[in-house]
DNA sequence: CATATGTCCTGAGAGC
DNA sequence: TGCTCTCAGGACATAT
């Protein structure tokens, strides 16, 4: 499930193919319904083969390979799509391959290539898609009109300002990318256990604290993320451009965690919970609900993981 | 306008 | 053991 860390652990795995010339384009003998390609494979060829990557981009869960054709490659992973530089997991679900110009990049060995090098979509379930664009589609795409700034760039005034007048829960409102772009079910659970936050508050009954510490975890949570490559989940799923797993989810506090102890405060349980047909996770003693009630003055300020909060049931 | 629900897809795991 | 069923959640279409 590639969220923000996982698409920006990509992107920074493929930026050696920035300089590289595309010289060839192919779909594969996948069997399985093809993943969307668009435009189909004839225009899609004829519109980038010969043309320069000039740099490779995130755009919220998108991988961006912009062209120095005044177009771009849109990359959306979706659910299990991975962009390689590597050999794919399996050959099943090879999608697309982008062959690049001979000596284009350096292998990670360090050695220039002799043969083409080869960029592969793969997508096992095959909701994602690969589309070319113009740069104004693009903007007009993936612009400010269509998606929230970054969850990685946004201020904490403007996240308030985005969010606070909705009337929906916390968890469900950080999952909506016109809001703030990145963030996706695992690290909406992570982030509001690491700002303290109960999910099922609504928006607009936030108190300032709540905000801060939101925007403060979010970039917490997201950066120790990508500095741990991201997170490969029990099904092995989500790897690197050169195909390697990442090693987040061994930091989860509470993601797939139900019914054991919370990692920060040691004895409440960590729950598990739907909200809008999604798995929301929580832990009930570090995350309270305050129902916009004078606050408690249950956590000390500053104390991210050190102490423990007193008392641990819910209710 | 804001918010909620249904849809697509495959493979892992549960239950019998 | 082998079958059927449920579930995981990205983004978008459609409904309320």
């Amino acid at each position: 499930m590639p969220e923000l860390p996982e698409v920006e652990t990509m992107r920074r795995g493929l930026l050696p193919v920035v300089g590289g010339r595309i010289v060839a384009v192919r779909s594969t003998k996948c069997r399985r319904k093809p993943i969307a390609v668009v435009p189909r494979l004839g225009a899609f060829r004829r519109r980038v083969v010969g043309r320069k990557v000039v740099a490779v981009e995130r755009v919220g869960k998108r991988v961006v390979l912009r062209l120095d054709s005044a177009e771009v490659i849109v990359f959306e992973p979706r659910m299990t799509g991975l962009v390689l530089l590597a050999d794919p997991p399996t050959n099943e679900h090879l999608r697309l391959r982008i062959l690049f110009q001979a000596g284009g990049w350096r292998s990670p060995g360090g050695r220039r290539r002799r043969r083409a090098s080869e960029l592969y979509y793969w997508d096992r379930r095959g909701l994602g898609s690969v589309r070319l664009v113009s740069d104004g589609e693009f903007t007009r795409l993936y612009g400010a009109g269509r998606l929230g700034p970054d969850a990685l760039a946004i201020s904490a005034d403007e996240l308030r300002q985005r969010l606070a007048g909705s009337r929906r829960a916390i968890k469900v409102a950080l999952l909506d990318q016109r809001a703030v772009a990145g963030i996706g079910n695992l690290y909406a659970s992570e982030i509001l256990h690491e700002a303290g936050i109960w999910p099922l508050a609504r928006c607009d009954r936030l108190r300032a604290v709540d905000w801060r510490r939101l925007h403060a975890a979010m970039a917490a949570v997201l950066n120790d993320a990508i500095r741990f490559e991201g997170s490969t989940l029990s099904d092995g799923t989500y790897r690197n451009a050169l195909n390697q797993a990442g090693s987040y989810q061994n930091h989860h506090r509470v993601y797939d965690r139900q019914g054991q102890a919370c990692r920060r405060c040691r004895s409440a349980t960590i729950q598990r919970i739907v909200q809008a047909q999604r798995s929301t996770f929580f832990c009930p003693g570090c995350q309270r609900r305050h129902d916009g009630r004078p606050p408690a003055a249950h956590r000390a300020p500053g104390s991210r993981r050190a102490t423990p909060p007193p008392g641990g049931g819910v209710q």
